[in-house]
DNA sequence: CAGCTTAACGGCACTGCGTGCCATTCAGCA
DNA sequence: TGCTGAATGGCACGCAGTGCCGTTAAGCTG
């Protein structure tokens, strides 16, 4: 007899054949049980939906990043830390590409797996968001700036990590696709008190002086 | 008589009040359709599943979005174009506050609602980076920038437009969460000339400040 | 070895969503 | 009066997902 962890494999490989000879749609869940040799229940035992059988674990993915915010040092950078609790989100693809690439290519495909997709997404983007918030308390526009950053980290993760699939997940592309990633840093200030705000403030302050001149 | 028009209000007011009274998962189609006074079949050549009865028309969105950017001006800054963009979408909500506020709660409350509403406003998240990014050709790190812009600016919209449904959709509160949301701009640099233009904005909004102080 | 417990499974039936098909109704028109 | 086309309602079907229950098999106990 199979363990379970057997059996969720056999469902996943059964599922991601049975997508990809017929179509989604066509495909239903006896099928997918029928190939993995169980009952139909215990399909749902496994799974809590067709779409799940082809899903990544979220959940696990979503527990990783929170566990990097919970154990990072306070005195740490939000930039730097955004970006290590983003680029903990690849391991979920790394571990086996040739199903995220078969995922990836259905999600493109069918409209109910894409859909499924942007809200799995959203649950990350809503984790950031909220990380990055706790971060920003007493701040001026913190909750904007939380807002900001969390959607620009999670964009640029996913226009990172689509590229990559797209080329067939290549073993030697992940570094490309972390240092690609990355770069999102320097599109927008991450921390509060930038040398932005400091010319800012210090022209301020010229300003104030010229015209106590002028007077 | 009823005009179709018509029909599609009674299902919708049908189906806000009974999502209220019951719950979303207790209420069947054949329940707003009784409400409503139709048969279930009809139910369904209005609306394509039970979740569109409280949905946005979000089609007119995306189209009522992607006029703005057609018309716009090829020499129009795009810090300027994305902002004009994103307001268009105020609208939406702004010919029914009640009901906007209905659905606010109920997206809130159901998670199946809640995940058809990320996967619209990732719609709108496609169409802002895919604009954005057909004018940062041949720029460095097109690509990326327009994902962070486009990404950030639906954040933003969001944080700006959900502040303004909590508080039950005042109607003169559309004029804070308008200006709220045009603080996205502030956020990064949009233009290509990033930190130049930034300072800029910075010095004019202090230079104003400190007018308003001399007088 | 016999008996008990417990976890996993398969089968069955049920609710409800979404769709295809068809007969009916009714407004508009020649 | 008869015709046409659009809108409707009823009916039946496939399928997703769930609750319930009997069965099986592994493991522990005396």
């Amino acid at each position: 007899m199979e363990g379970r962890a057997e059996v969720r494999r056999d469902l996943v490989t059964a599922a991601a054949e049975l997508f990809r000879s017929k179509s989604y749609d066509d495909t239903t869940v006896d099928d997918i049980a029928a190939g993995a040799g169980v009952g139909r229940r215990t399909f749902f035992r496994y799974f809590r939906s067709k779409e799940d059988a082809i899903s990544p674990d979220h959940e696990a993915g979503l527990a990783r990043v929170a566990e990097v915010f919970d154990t990072a040092h306070p005195d740490e950078p939000t930039a730097s830390l955004v970006l290590r609790a983003g680029e903990t989100v690849f391991d979920l693809y790394t571990d086996d590409p040739a199903l995220s690439v078969t995922r990836f290519t259905l999600t493109h495909e069918v409209a109910v797996l894409r859909d499924r997709e942007s809200a799995s997404v959203d649950h990350y983007r809503r984790l950031f968001i909220r990380r990055v918030r706790e971060r920003f308390t007493d701040e001026p526009d913190g909750e904007m700036r939380a807002a900001v950053i969390g959607a620009a980290v999670v964009a640029a993760h996913n226009l990172a990590l689509r590229a990559w699939l797209a080329a067939g997940a290549p073993a030697d592309g992940i570094d490309a696709c972390r240092t690609r990633f990355r770069r999102v840093a320097d599109m927008f200030p991450v921390e509060p008190d930038t040398t932005l705000a400091l010319v800012t403030r210090r022209l301020e302050a010229a300003v104030v002086r010229l015209e106590g001149s002028a007077v």
